[in-house]
DNA sequence: CTCAGATCATCCGAATCAAGACGAACGTTC
DNA sequence: GAACGTTCGTCTTGATTCGGATGATCTGAG
């Protein structure tokens, strides 16, 4: 298995999901950015709608941003009305991010649009295809997806 | 399939290929830079290895990368002696980058540390599934991957 | 030959990102 | 209650990224 050259550059599966991240982003921010949401808001939204109840490390970490960068996303999301920072009852120090009801209804809308977008780039797979990649990259991902795991 | 809170966020392609290749990025790294190599060092001379002969835009559209991003990774690879610049005599705009001796060996050290890591974080799956996962990310990246549809 | 348009590498400016520092608040231990 | 280490959110700072503009060069039409 070693060459002379040593592996080439297309056996690289991290360039290879590098590279079809990258892809599907530019498909995706496409849909997205027309209702005025880029991709990485669309992903905190859906984080807030469906882990309620983080704290905005945890929702960092979740989601894999750093926390300063989630900061000044929530800072935008909140300024435009789609997020709101409540205060927790029992620890002074956390300000609990929440999906407002109109973030949620962009959300939906995003999500229904965005999911269509990668319905239609990954026509060409049978579903079964479809289902084992998704079950691959879970695998890989592991046990950072879920934030349970890491509280 | 559509609840009323539409489709959640694990169901997002886009997501989930980005997380893996986060992931994987930070497994593959870890090994790249002991060796004082990014990632993104990596696959830029694994390129210029497995396709000489690319004008810096060339390379840039190849590997995904913007052309003045790729432009500062190769003043640092410059700066470490691991590339060069060399004067193309057919077109003096060109300035044609090359792998040196000591950067392809650098390379080479890199492929198989980091072909190691991926082979280690991809041991649960098969060999045919590791095959169709390559294939379809092959398929998503589509006519970008490979210059020489470009040209 | 000349001129217009395209292409190459580079530079510039705005935006973004992440690591570290900081104050405030928490919980535990004395 | 006081002291210590930890966690939370924010601020600051340095580095990085990308889009657009620039100058030099090539190419093709007239």
């Amino acid at each position: 298995m070693t060459t002379a050259a040593g592996p080439s550059v297309d056996s690289e599966i991290t360039w290879l999901l590098h590279r079809a991240a990258q892809r599907m982003h530019v498909v995706t921010s496409e849909h997205a950015e027309k209702h005025g949401l880029s991709l990485r808001d669309h992903i905190v939204l859906s984080a807030l709608d469906k882990w309620p109840g983080l704290s905005q490390v945890e929702l960092a970490r979740a989601v894999g941003l750093d926390k300063t960068t989630l900061m000044s996303q929530l800072d935008r999301l909140e300024h435009q009305g789609l997020v709101v920072r409540r205060a927790n009852a029992t620890d002074r120090r956390a300000r609990m991010p929440e999906i407002t009801r109109a973030g949620d209804r962009l959300r939906a809308r995003v999500a229904e649009a965005s999911a269509a977008a990668e319905a239609e780039a990954l026509s060409d797979f049978t579903a079964a295809e479809v289902a084992l990649l998704r079950r691959m990259l879970f695998e890989l991902i592991g046990d950072h997806l879920d934030p349970g795991s890491c509280l």
